[in-house]
RNA sequence: CGGGACGUAGCACAGCUUGGUAGUGCACUUGAUUUGGGAUCAAGGGGUCGCAGGUUCGAAUCCUGUCGUCCCGACCA
């Protein structure tokens, strides 16, 4: 590509707007320019890069004879109805009408038509396995769009589902998924860790995700410093390595604790430390107001309440709600006479003579035991902290924040049961199919590349996924023989269509390399002015480094570059 | 959805307190001098100051509403 002859820019400043490194360095390399908030136009340099990272994703897929197609991102609400998903999507799916009235959602993922798709009558146990999937335009209604490609409202993803008679099968397909991921976030050069995650909205045995490692990832990978463990925050459960107590027991005991709220308030109150309470957390979970009880130094672990009580939607509730249930102001909120349902901590269970809200103003109850409340379930609850110890070798627990650029699902015939898909087997009976759903954000992948590929020159894109592997600068548009040897060049990788960019703009040489290192093109080669002496120079954008190399051994070394 | 901030040229911002008809840097156009690390000089072009209403002789500036954007929180596949 010629730069003379191309929509091409670059942005000296931050955007305003931008909270990332990853979005500052792609809107100012003039690959994404924001449209909206969540939305973002994705440049000619940057569809270059996205391309790039398509391919890879492709030649993986068919790989493991996957094969492409390309379902409608405009689906009859009632699809998900059937499913029993359009509750569990909530707001986050758009959602319109059309002019009938009739209701239509924006795909936020497909489980559901493709299990359409791929049923029919007359699908023979001989027909399975398969492997179906598509590069499309999904669309979530996200409360909160942040760090530019991260977190977008309208994405394009790789979703891909496989289709097999049994759990055999489904186990088979998923580990080629695994593999065939594997080798995709390694060609694009991710750092990722492979964790162990929560089903969620998509249900199902089991499910793994691929966290490339950044500062900025929104999800909490936990790792172990002894053994190769590794989870999901959300799902990794705590260790309970608490002692019984061996305090003799005491008979419960008012006091008043004026003006103390929070547990530090209430703990330098009594001179007692946050581990010596039960903190009871008052949560509206699918329209119910229900209590979880987790000792007083740890934090709720969402995800598995939502789990333990089979919920959809929960949220901290609301002061009225809480009043109704403690009769108290905000603050006194204590498992011992609460007018609603009480989940205890399995941690609880070994503490004696700890200190509750006692559902009323500005008092708190001490000396209080398990004989003292009922509750109603007794759980792993809390989140695991770091240093926490591992739950397969017993070693400290170490968190990292990580992007999560792809998953794996094991969906087991939940789709099959709800949609209608089923085969016919040997015995000409009818049977469920079994199901797996794989997906990977591309635009996700592309901000996290740049998150981990960057310095403070610009992008540094991995080979695989640059826009162009070189770039070819002519240091003056007057010379006719550098103009020669560089067009000469150019013309020599285009014959041999190598991924190439010149720069033949008429601009000083200081703007030409702070562009080409902004937008992180690996190698360039500078046609100066000992270019009629036969001397070239070739920098490598890796490594920093450049060297004066004779036109003569050029082309050999180009082709080098293309090589691998 | 709750709290906060901000909308002025393609980008980043000043001007607003104390109303008088819009400015700076980068980018852009033309010319000249430059040409190995984001050049210099000169001359230019580009904005109904987010939108709507109100106050006023007069509004970027004050008031009300509205839309949008960002941050923190909540939420999140």
């Amino acid at each position: 590509m010629k730069l003379s002859k191309s929509f091409f820019y670059t942005l000296r400043e931050n955007a305003k707007d931008e909270d990332s490194v990853s979005s500052n360095l792609l809107v100012r390399a003039g690959m994404i320019k924001k449209s909206s908030n969540g939305m973002y136009m994705i440049m000619p340099m940057g569809k270059k890069v996205l391309a790039k990272i398509e391919s890879i994703v492709r030649e993986e897929m068919d790989a493991k004879d996957a094969q492409e197609l390309l379902m409608p991102a405009l689906i009859p609400e009632e699809v998900y109805i059937k499913s029993g998903r359009r509750e569990v999507f909530g707001s986050n799916m758009f959602t319109m009408n059309d002019r009938y009235m009739k209701r239509y959602v924006l795909g936020p993922t497909h489980e559901e038509l493709f299990a359409v798709a791929a049923s029919m009558d007359g699908k023979s146990y001989k027909d399975f396995p398969y492997n179906l999937y598509q590069i499309q335009t999904k669309f979530r209604d996200e409360t909160r769009p942040r760090y530019g490609l991260i977190r977008v409202r309208e994405f394009i993803m790789k979703d891909a589902y496989t289709f097999d008679i049994d759990e055999a099968g489904l186990d088979e397909a998923y580990a080629k998924m695994y593999d065939a991921y594997c080798r995709i976030f390694d060609r694009m050069e991710l750092e990722y860790k492979i964790v162990k995650a929560d089903t969620g909205a998509m249900g199902g045995l089991l499910s793994e995700e691929y966290q490339a490692i950044s500062g900025i990832g929104e999800d909490i990978v936990v790792g172990c410093k002894g053994c190769d463990f590794s989870s999901n925050l959300e799902i990794t459960e705590v260790v309970d390595t608490l002692q019984d107590s061996q305090e003799e027991e005491v008979e419960m005991q008012l006091v008043e604790t004026p003006n103390a709220k929070t547990i530090e308030e209430v703990a330098a109150f009594f001179g007692k430390e946050p581990k010596d309470f039960v903190k009871t957390l008052l949560y509206n979970v699918d329209g119910k107001i229900v209590a979880f009880c987790i000792p007083g130094d740890r934090e709720l672990n969402e995800t598995k309440a939502l789990k333990l009580l089979k919920a959809n939607e929960m949220e901290l509730a609301s002061f009225e709600d809480v009043e109704k249930v403690t009769h108290a102001r905000v603050g006194f909120a204590g498992p011992v006479g609460l007018d609603c349902p009480v989940y205890m901590d399995r941690m609880i269970t070994h503490m004696k003579n700890f200190i509750v809200g006692a559902n009323k103003s500005d008092h708190h109850y001490v000396n209080v035991n398990l004989s003292n409340f009922t509750p109603e379930l007794v759980a792993d609850l809390c989140q695991v902290k770091e240093g926490d110890i591992c739950p397969v070798c017993g070693k400290p627990l170490t968190f990292q924040h990580g992007i999560e650029v792809g998953n794996l699902f094991k969906l087991g015939t939940k789709y099959a049961q709800s949609m209608n898909l089923y085969y016919t087997d040997a015995n000409n009976q009818l049977q469920p199919v079994w199901m797996g759903s794989y997906g990977i954000g591309l635009e996700r992948c592309m901000a996290a590349i740049v998150e981990q590929h960057h310095d403070d020159k610009g992008i540094v894109w991995p080979k695989e996924v640059a826009p162009f592997i070189l770039s070819i600068v002519p240091i003056s548009l007057k010379d006719e023989k550098q103009m020669e040897v560089a067009n000469d060049l150019y013309d020599y990788c285009t014959k041999n269509k190598y991924s190439v960019l010149l720069d033949d703009r008429n601009e000083r040489p200081g703007v030409k390399f702070k562009d080409m290192e902004l937008i992180g093109i690996p190698y360039r080669i500078t046609v100066g002015r000992k270019a009629q002496d036969g001397i070239l120079e070739f920098s490598n954008r890796y490594t920093g480094e450049k060297e004066e190399v004779s036109i003569d051994s050029i082309k050999a070394m180009i082709d080098e570059l293309y090589k691998a």
